[in-house]
DNA sequence: ACTTCATATGAACAATAATTCATGATATGT
DNA sequence: ACATATCATGAATTATTGTTCATATGAAGT
């Protein structure tokens, strides 16, 4: 099942622990334990959610002997953060939790 | 309740019944009863969504008369869309359902 | 071929979000 | 003050997503 509708892509930032992984690639690529080990969750759990990200090509992936290591897609989500956070800025007052 | 997060942002371009308010308020602002009929959801639904993306500023409101007007807010919203839609078209190949 | 390490996958279960339905609130006109 | 139109809200229900756990797959080395 491939990435198919505007929601679909939208899905794979509004859930915590898919936007963590987001959020540690944008240093640099990973394989699937070191994103494990950097954001505290367990494999199967990353390598579920790397899944849906991959599908909808925010994250790409290359094989590397065992490992598979993920990448963020830059081009695309570096700006698109950008701007939320911009809007957040401007738009969500001093304190934002509650 | 205040959208407090970027995951709480994102959400409200992750849902069907949202994103076609969305959209249908790129031609002009409504009240929430034109909203129903455009998009064929009752009101108590579409208020409900509503709510929610106004509390994160991608809608704005005011009131005239009995009616309240809920308008996009385009500064965010239209870029974002641009940019998805962009890398829709990149990279969901020609057959994009299934 | 066997073992090990790294990752993927399926199915059961848990958590979260969306919808529905009944009702409440508010503005407006009479 | 009452009736009506428009919209909001809470709680119960349903639907969707996410997580967990056990296990499968696949690459690499021996």
């Amino acid at each position: 099942m491939k990435c198919r509708s505007y929601e679909d892509f939208f899905k794979n930032f509004a859930n915590k622990t898919k936007f963590r992984i987001i959020m540690s690639l944008k240093d640099k690529p990973m394989s699937v334990n070191e994103l494990a080990r950097k954001i505290g969750e367990e494999q199967s759990k990353v390598s579920h959610n790397l899944a849906k990200l991959a599908r909808c090509s925010i994250l790409g992936v290359k094989q590397k002997g065992k490992q598979r290591i993920y990448s963020l897609n830059k081009e695309t989500v570096i700006p698109m953060l950008r701007m939320v956070e911009k809007h957040v800025e401007k738009h969500c007052n001093t304190r934002c939790n509650k």
